[in-house]
DNA sequence: TTGTAGGCGTTATCAG
DNA sequence: CTGATAACGCCTACAA
């Protein structure tokens, strides 16, 4: 691989020049210029990005931080955030932290030394980031949080309007004519889980309904927790008509667990999840959801970031994503009704804004 | 960020020592060696990636092009890339192809001044990987191709066993009593797709069976491409009994034909998929699936690389992983076959080495 | 407008 | 065994 000085000789100007031309940070003459840029391009040279991040501080990479790619909710992050890097010039480094805060605060550790422009993190349980990022605010690298925010967080962030998408969902099924509501909430020290779940209450609250403490059931984003939860709640009595899931895979358990019940989905109970992943088309019945775009969270952190990388004191951006209620095949009214509003199974894929 | 001249003087020796006690590249004297760890410790110092990698020519990064993260396969390849990569001290750089030829060589010139020890590439199609690759190989990095090799590809690569593979799920089909076979495969310029057919073939031959052309349909990797398919095939007559699909997301949009269709799996056509995606266990019928392992496809090709890391000059090595049939409540006994051999519907899972 | 030279933080070579 | 010192490739004052 040729370097700077290759080139200055190829083009017989001196370094200074060629690194003039090739960051445009000085007006060089046509002849000299053109020289430079012919020998750059008959030899392919490419600038040492690790020469030039050392000289400045500071590379085109951007790091971004999450649980684990393996949930099929964060791919859609990582592609997003991924697609705006790639088309900026910046690169992508990935890492996973099992929702462990020891394993953040070591990817944390290992990456400050490559000067990362930029840090998207989808915070671990409990963690720390506030503290934890100092130093790579401090160095100048944007940090970006997503999806879920830690305590005390004053820095840029990007997440969707939980609260919202749980009322809507929460408000269709009270439409339909539900009385009897659940809710399986994912962990509630997560940000995003209490969003929801407020959403579910206020919903709730507003239509004059009350939901029983037992109704209400903690568990974790997966479908085990959506199983075991939603075996407790089909044997209390009265049994919930509907069950507002919290995510899409704890829904998924809630599934088997209506099914292993002898019940049947949505004739005698409704569901919805939330998050709109992939898998929600091929269930059987097709899962209802409040759709979210992971990819455009990624894909709005990233470029949240590299706009900071530019301009360094603009305030502090706090932007909130839309969510979408899909409603498919398992929601319905609720069995033998006398209260029933709106009209039987919707076959058809509906979309309403939330 | 404390550097070695500031540790160097707060442990009163040279910078020369520092970095020898730091890479045991030469016997310090112990007390000497306790005051530069001791200074290390208090000062929290970390060596610039950066710095080092210029100076190395090749940092501890490890680059991984796929063709898309969106699709359910991949995410196990990165995580098991990822968890060996951060466990040796590597960063894992992640980057999305879509199986563009054209978007590989923009990754793989990007890429190369970042100086990466290792290169882990499932080939976009088309790609002409060999020689653009032989600038990393001449420049020292290490490169590893996975799950579908390019042509001429001579270098290290780890792949499953797809012929194998496809051959057990075959033969089971025909054990079972199917005459009536058919295949949806993948696109058949990608090497797994030819040798999944392959295998297919094979069983049927050593079972004396005769496959009509047209029970072979070729198509995308992808929901669409398989219903697609499934739909013509099932106009045939006579009607296949049973269809292998080359993967898994074929299989869920022949499912949904056949369901179309006003058919019942496995009752009036078995199915069996390929990959043993989580989203198997969630469908309706569950999906019987050759299963093969993307984690361990990552994470024994990161290996690979790192192996190599060390040692320039060993023999070329081709890693073939087994895969697992198993089989759901997607396959039957065909229909009112007086041949049947083995028993219905199996209910339970079982797991059958390939 | 162009060239020169110092330094970013390491590693590695070579004296002492 | 330890300490100077020269690169690695690039950017950027500063000088010409």
């Amino acid at each position: 691989m040729a370097n700077m000085k290759q080139i200055a000789e190829l083009a017989g100007v001196s370094l200074g020049t060629v690194s003039h031309v090739l960051n445009d940070t000085a007006r060089v003459r046509e002849p000299l210029r053109k020289r430079v840029l012919e020998a750059v391009r008959t030899t392919g040279y490419q600038p040492s990005q690790l020469a030039r991040g050392l000289r400045r501080d500071k590379t085109n990479i951007l790091a971004m931080i999450i649980p684990d790619i393996l949930n099929p909710f964060f791919p859609g992050v990582v592609r997003g955030a991924e697609d705006v890097a790639f088309s900026n010039g910046y690169r992508l480094v990935l890492c996973n932290t099992d929702n462990d805060h020891g394993k953040e605060v070591m990817h944390l550790n290992a990456l400050r030394t490559y000067l990362p422009s930029g840090l998207i993190v989808i915070p671990s349980d409990f963690s720390d980031l506030t503290a934890q990022t100092e130093s790579y605010r401090r160095a100048g690298s944007a940090v970006v949080c997503i999806d879920r925010l830690p305590r005390n967080w004053d820095g840029d962030s990007v997440t969707i309007n939980n609260a919202d998408g749980a009322a809507s969902a929460t408000s269709y099924l009270i439409g339909l004519g539900h009385r009897h509501l659940a809710v399986i909430t994912g962990p509630l020290h997560l940000t995003n889980s209490q969003d929801r779940l407020k959403g579910f209450k206020r919903a709730a609250r507003q239509a004059g309904l009350e939901v029983p403490p037992n109704y209400l059931q903690e568990t974790t984003f997966d479908r085990a927790g959506g199983y075991a939860k939603a075996r407790i709640l089909l044997k209390m009595i009265p049994r919930p008509t509907a069950i507002l899931a919290c995510n899409d895979m704890i829904a998924l358990g809630a599934l088997l667990a209506i099914r292993e019940a002898g019940l049947h989905c949505p004739e005698d109970i409704s569901l919805i999840g939330f998050d709109g992943l992939d898998l929600t088309e091929t269930t059987t019945p097709q899962l209802s959801s409040v759709y979210q775009s992971s990819y455009q969270l990624g894909a709005t952190a990233a470029q949240l970031a590299l706009d900071r990388v530019e301009k360094k004191n603009t305030p502090v951006r706090h932007i909130i994503l839309k969510t979408e209620l899909r409603i498919r095949d398992s929601v319905a009214a609720p069995p033998s009704n006398v209260e029933v509003v709106a009209a039987a199974t919707p076959k058809k894929l509906r979309k309403v804004a939330s």
